[in-house]
DNA sequence: GCCGATTGCGCAATCGTTTTTCTCCCCCAA
DNA sequence: TTGGGGGAGAAAAACGATTGCGCAATCGGC
């Protein structure tokens, strides 16, 4: 079990050298001249030795980890396994590791990560995790401790983010929409107490307004998550509205997957009945029956950027520009059509 | 940028006590009697300071970090994050942190996240990377490093493992099919590096052969990954074979997905020319078009149990068992049906 | 042959905790 | 008055690394 630990000390020792002259050799530090035969004497009883340095001692002393920090809201969400893995393609690439926090959408754990992430003394942090209060980001700020917003903003100051152009996103949906010949337009909004739920609606709101469409308050639903069950839950009531919508905009997704078994739950089918929309567009959207539209955003190079946002202001290097927006396009695929009473006028 | 950190010596000062008794207070150690005065003056002091332990520093004394590590082939298949839930559930309420690591199928990133974890000394390792050489779970095995092996075992010796019954779930599998009427029957295995492609094209094959069924080897075919893309490489050749199956199994649902994107672009339908089965039952399965039957595995609960194990083995505690078999059963949905040319003869 | 520069490496402080051992002081009994 | 005992907290030694500085020995130049 508590096998002896072989330091620093035992490689100096094998090696009939001093403990800082290791540190030297192991490090290639070359400040400091070695004798090549002494450097191959550390090497070898290092090996022999098997050595394996104390990353704890390391930092320690070096007051710097090499660890980035994530906050997930929620990793069962397809949307996040890609933005992590570009997250982490470019902080290997650059000597740092990724310690992965899932906040299952619950504030307390949160708080619970963030503080032990800063107890790591994680080198920076990327806040995937929508529901973060806004006092909380404050804090970080006034600590000046590194950290990038990811998929969500923040009130007001300037942090470093990498946001997707909920506008743009959303507008392309309602134009698709009503250019189909939709008019009573359902929305399922996200949580209202995230920047992503707020956002997403009030561009809806807004979009569906230049259009001239009018939207019928009993046809706007919000889901308490970003999740199929909420989204389920909050499309039940539209999908038996006595007048249903033709058409529904899920703020993401996985709402849209709710929608979508709401919708089969009433005997309807999509899109010959309801048409539906998602947003993100996750891996597997193509692939569901019938192939969601939704509108898709580069989450593998959201994380890249983030990762690489974080890591320079770590390094002290500078930041073009502290806001990155992704864009974010309509995919059209087999989940809208044009309404079901339209398509029979035309017929 | 380098604010002076607050130490343990700060909140000492600031209460006019000796840093051992700080520590004692904060970690609520009892063996020695304090006033209740004095620990009232060290909470207060440190909580006016916003002391922050040093998880490093204390960690670096105590040769513990609370800390799991977990090797994950790819996080981008969603078999995984709810294995990873269940483990985060069970490490965050025993106190222990996870440091999730995605090798990308590669056995390069897998031996370098190894070197690292080892190296920030975390306390155990959950590896459910395929990978991995059996000789490198070797070493771990050697240097009495606790480990878990999670949805895959290891040759020979028995370590702690949560495996699913890849037996009973394909013997399923095949038997649905055959009771369907199919009698040509195509698989795209899993890579044959790997312990779980090795058993599911193995069972499959036992399978058919004890329900008298021939495998044509033309039909046979192996992804180099369990991946969509791989599945797709894979089974092109099968779908344009002279005579294609009328059914295949592939040996997990994202290379089931690869068939499926095969089989639409030579113009056949699932299921009605081929059906179609997977493995693992991944969260959208159901949503799939058409929902894909697959074999369900209870993925958070083999999360929960590796992470259980794992926590046992590290506090010395005694395991149950140390080979745990999750139950593997086939739901049936919309990608199985009896086949094409049978229906006809039956109409 | 002397002096200063250079080379090659050892010394010791430091990073921030925890924990065993000590010390001090007060109280009480003999 | 002295000795013992125990309560409250101080001292100091780890845990494993890194690094500025110092110090011999060697070398080159004159």
């Amino acid at each position: 079990m508590t096998e002896p630990r072989i330091t620093i000390i035992d490689v100096a020792r094998a090696a009939s050298v001093h403990p800082s002259t290791v540190s030297r050799v192991l490090n290639g530090r070359v400040e400091l001249s070695l004798l090549p035969e002494t450097r191959e004497r550390v090497i070898a009883a290092a090996a022999r030795l098997g050595y394996r340095p104390s990353a704890l001692a390391r930092s320690l002393r070096l007051r710097r980890t090499f660890t980035l920090g994530m906050l997930v809201p929620n990793i069962d969400n397809p949307l996040f396994p890609p933005i992590i893995k570009g997250v982490e393609d470019v902080a290997h690439a650059r000597g740092y590791n990724l310690i992965l926090c899932n906040t299952e959408d619950s504030s307390e754990r949160e708080a619970t990560y963030l503080r032990v992430l800063r107890e790591r003394q994680v080198d920076g942090l990327l806040i995937a995790s929508s529901f973060m209060a806004d006092s909380t980001i404050a804090e970080l700020r006034r600590d000046r401790f590194p950290f990038v917003l990811v998929n969500r903003g923040s009130r007001g100051a300037n942090d470093l983010a990498v946001l997707v152009d909920n506008q743009v996103g959303v507008a392309e949906v309602i134009e698709h929409l009503v250019g189909l010949g939709h008019r009573r337009i359902g929305i399922v909004a996200g949580p209202q107490t995230t920047m992503t739920g707020q956002q997403r609606l009030a561009a809806a709101r807004a979009s569906l307004r230049e259009h001239g469409v009018k939207l019928d308050p009993a046809l706007v639903a919000v889901a308490e998550a970003f999740s199929q069950e909420a989204g389920y839950r909050a499309a039940r009531r539209l999908v038996l509205a006595t007048e249903p919508p033709t058409a529904i905009f899920g703020a993401n997704d996985l709402i849209a997957l709710g929608v979508l078994r709401a919708i089969r739950e009433v005997g309807l089918e999509c899109p010959d009945h309801i048409s539906l929309v998602g947003f993100n567009d996750i891996p597997q959207a193509e692939f569901f029956g019938p192939p969601l539209t939704t509108v898709h955003v580069p989450q593998r190079d959201m994380g890249t950027q983030a990762a690489t946002m974080l890591i320079a202001q770590i390094e002290g290097k500078d930041i073009p520009a502290p806001r990155v927006v992704a864009e974010a396009h309509l995919v059209v695929r087999g989940s809208t059509a044009a309404p079901a009473t339209l398509a029979r006028s035309e017929v």
